[in-house]
RNA sequence: GGGAGCUUAGCUCAGCUGGUAGAGCGUCUGCCUUACAAGCAGAGGGUCAUAGGUUCGAGUCCUAUAGCUCCCACCA
């Protein structure tokens, strides 16, 4: 039996000890059913979870608990992303420290300690939610296997001629001071000021005007650019120009990509002010000059501005450009910047040798792969086939950080040619060991590699790492594709991204069969729920010990797949009023539960109604539930719930209560149809509300021998619906809601009793059910007209 | 500039292959009804962004336009 009031501070601790201690979301092995896999997105250690987290974990969650009704053998393990930049960041951050002012290996040990004593707290937060995500089956991305695969991933790579070392032009954050990939970047509007100065043309005398907003990369200024179409600048391609203060000659050269109506219609080129300065060096083969070093100064080549910070440079060079009366006009712009997506900090372009995927090899490979995995919603597939298209660079994977997965090599001190570690030896740190073999040259000292690797050259691993875990097999395709990838929408050009190109180099097989991709939560502004913005009210630990997991759960899922979705408070009292109905109709139905028969009674034509209510839901939601819209899914099941409640449970009533008027039969056929009824409505929730469904299932609901709610199949009926029957017990719903509503218009109880009734123009299904009408409706008299439209007469009784 | 999405009731959103506008919340009016007053019943509320087009018929398909959001490009 019930408790009168449900408590969830009581029960879902409960329940969530019991799911633990009992490991009943534990992938069996050989269970014989289907497996459904699932590429579980590893958080990033770099603060605390939040409301985003909650939202997107959640959905993976339920279709975990989706697949396994369904009969699948679900793999739902759980990761941590704690290598790289963003966790070395937060750690220096929370402990005010600076990886480059101390020891490496007093850092690393840092960060793992604060790794390690994180993941507890994620581990309670998934716990506390319900979740149910096999929590002993777990990977870190600097743990001993995922390290030892990325190695060898990486290694196996170079040995299929996909990666090389370059010193080429690499986009780096003078202040993490590390090389970062493109989809690491991010855009900021500045303000800053457009230059005007004056060049000099060597063969005329004359000057040539020039505007620039990066002054101080006049020291690297390789050519000036002018458009060909430019009749201003007729006759002086060709000849040289001068830089003013360095006083340096460089060409004067023709490009098309000059635009006519910027500046001056001059454009200075340096190696690198920034990705066309970039294509010009390639193209036209221009010398590379270094203005700007690794940490953001200026270099020798500044001469006197050497060793200031960019903009302390910029700001002296045109102090002294004015000085000599070399700059004559400035003007205010504001101009879109690349930052760090970590730091915010601005990115520059510098020379430094690193490693690359070769990516844009296989562009088209990476197109057509993206193509045929379904992604849920469809749209998203655009987004990623459009991130591919524009594609310019390959992908650097060394990272000038302490923290992440070594390169498992050396180079060679005499000749720098590099030596590998055996595959039989990873995962192996270079800065701890050194290969006692000597070089071709016959040099025996070795220089390991102090860079580490990017975070997505391991976590576009995860599909491997995942299935490492129960295969044991490490680098292998053969369980490829998954099942599943769940993310949110901004992981699309990058996780997804380096996760398909990563498949495709090794296996030439898709990582997953189906992308699902959940939105943002956003304020009532549509801003990004974040804590740094202070929009986040309560913490995802505060919200479920104030309303519940079952709600918060509720509240994650009534959204659109893809879709943003507002924070909103209230919507929470949806959630909680739906609990509230469950725990109060389930205590209804339970009330007559003693004496109902196992089998199947003659069911009367309202019993049957609701059952075949029941199927055309089930069917419904069996369809929405595969394309994973479990937010529309969840409103089918709440519409046929409310109907149960509304509708269907008052016109049984009668019967359950009375069966000394209406008949024993009359009662058996709706004490069963309303038990079978609740019990497969509280399965289609179970996925959504764990605790309050296993709550209602294991008091009463469950065979003898089972153990969860959570681990028994849908019902689904199968068949085609009968939208006869469908339709006339909504005709006598349509009946007796006109005698409500009667009833409400003249304000008066609905237990008042109706005089006399006259229905004009229903079916004979409504006759059918004069009993269950007459009775919910408290009816004295009725009568049938035969009518072409429908109609009904509600004649009140006096009040009593 | 390229790509994607959105615009439907006061608010948050559903509306699949075109057939007489839907839900929840909020508002209003009643009702203590042997599960539930944190409840129940009922009511009001919309030129479906705008303009054209296809069609017997258009939130739904097509073409423009406007506004908002996201991704990419724009950094001289």
């Amino acid at each position: 039996m019930l408790d009168k009031k449900y408590d969830y501070k009581e029960k879902e601790p409960k329940w969530q000890n019991k799911w633990e201690s009992d490991n009943i979301y534990k992938f069996q092995h050989n269970s014989g059913k289907p497996s459904y896999t699932i590429d579980t997105p590893p958080p990033t250690i770099s603060g605390k979870l939040h409301i985003g987290h909650v939202f997107s974990y959640t959905h993976i969650e339920v279709i975990a608990r989706y697949k396994r009704m369904c009969g699948y053998n679900v793999f739902f393990p759980l990761g941590f992303d704690d290598n790289g930049l963003p966790t070395a960041r937060y750690v220096e951050k929370k402990y005010k420290i600076k990886a480059d002012r101390m020891d490496r290996n007093e850092f690393i040990d840092k960060c793992l300690q604060e790794t390690a004593a994180m993941e507890p707290e994620f581990h309670n937060l998934y716990k506390s939610l319900g979740f149910s995500c096999d929590l002993k089956n777990n990977y870190s991305s600097i743990d001993k296997n995922s390290q030892k695969i990325s190695q060898q991933s990486f290694i196996e790579l170079y040995n299929k001629g996909e990666i090389y070392r370059k010193q080429s032009a690499t986009l780096w954050c003078p202040e993490c001071k590390t090389a970062i990939a493109l989809s690491e970047m991010e855009s900021e509007e500045l303000e800053s000021k457009m230059n005007y100065i004056y060049f000099k043309v060597k063969e005329t005398g004359k000057n040539l005007e020039v505007m620039t907003t990066r002054p101080e990369l006049l020291c690297a200024c390789v050519c000036v650019f002018v458009n060909p179409k430019d009749d201003r600048f007729n006759g002086l391609v060709g000849k040289t120009a001068i830089s003013p203060y360095y006083n340096k000659e460089v060409p004067i050269m023709a490009n098309e990509d000059v635009l006519m109506d910027k500046g001056t219609g001059v454009v200075m080129c340096c190696t690198f002010g920034d990705e066309a300065d970039m294509q010009w060096q390639k193209t036209y083969n221009l010398p590379v000059l270094e203005a700007i070093l690794p940490n953001g100064t200026m270099s020798e080549l500044a001469g006197e501005f050497a060793g200031l910070k960019v903009k302390e440079a910029r700001e002296k060079i045109i102090e002294k450009l004015k000085e000599l009366k070399l700059c004559y006009k400035q003007e205010d712009t504001v101009h879109i910047v690349s930052t760090h997506e970590r730091c915010g900090h601005e990115i520059e372009i510098l020379s430094k040798p690193q490693w690359f995927i070769k990516l844009l090899d296989h562009q088209q490979e990476i197109y057509d792969m993206g193509n045929k995995v379904n992604w849920y919603p469809i749209t998203m597939k655009k987004r990623f086939l459009n991130w591919v298209e524009g594609l310019k660079w390959d992908w650097c994977i060394s990272r000038q950080n302490p923290f992440g997965v070594s390169f498992p090599l050396w180079y060679c001190k005499n000749c720098g040619k590099v030596h590998w570690a055996d595959i039989s030896e990873l995962p192996v740190n270079p800065l701890h060991s050194t290969p006692d073999v000597a070089c071709e040259c016959g040099c025996t000292e070795w220089v390991p590699e102090t860079d580490v690797m990017d975070t997505w050259a391991t976590s576009s691993l995860t599909p491997e790492i995942c299935m490492n875990l129960e295969t044991g097999k490490g680098l292998d395709g053969g369980h490829l594709p998954m099942d599943l990838r769940p993310n949110a929408h901004d992981n699309i050009r990058v996780w997804d991204f380096y996760t398909i190109a990563k498949s495709l180099l090794h296996f030439n097989t898709l990582p997953w069969k189906n992308v699902m991709v959940s939105g943002f939560v956003v304020d009532e502004k549509g801003d990004k729920i974040s804590k740094s913005k202070g929009n986040a009210k309560e913490t995802p630990t505060e919200l479920i010990a104030n309303r519940s997991a079952d709600i918060t759960r509720y509240w994650a899922c009534n959204m659109s797949l893809g879709k943003d979705a507002v924070f909103n408070y209230e919507e929470f009292n949806s959630g909680a009023k739906l609990v509230q109905k469950i725990w109060n109709a389930s205590k209804f139905v339970f009330m007559f539960m003693e004496d109902a028969l196992k089998t199947q009674p003659k069911l009367l034509p309202m019993d049957k109604w609701i059952i075949e209510c029941l199927k055309q839901t089930q069917q419904n939601f069996k369809s929405l539930m595969n394309k994973y819209e479990m937010g529309l899914a969840i409103k089918e099941v709440e519409k046929l719930f409310w109907n149960f409640c509304d509708n269907y449970i008052e016109i049984a009533k009668n019967r359950l209560y009375k069966p000394e008027i209406y008949g024993i039969e009359a009662k058996q056929s709706a004490q069963y149809a309303s038990l079978f009824v609740l019990k497969e409505i509280l399965k289609l929730f179970a996925c959504y509300m764990p605790h309050i469904t296993e709550e209602i299932y294991m008091n009463g609901l469950a065979e003898e021998n089972e153990k969860s709610i959570h681990l028994t199949e849908y019902n689904f009926i199968e068949g085609e619906v009968d939208e006869k029957l469908i339709l006339g017990g909504e005709e006598v719903v349509e009946v007796v809601s006109a005698i409500r509503g009667e009833k409400s218009k003249n304000n008066v109880s609905l237990k008042n009793a109706v005089e006399s009734l006259i229905i004009k123009g229903y079916s004979d299904f409504v006759k059918e059910n004069e009993k269950d009408i007459m009775a919910v409706g408290n009816v004295l008299n009725i009568e049938y007209q035969n009518a072409d439209e429908k109609s009904v007469d509600v004649r009140l009784a006096k009040e009593e």
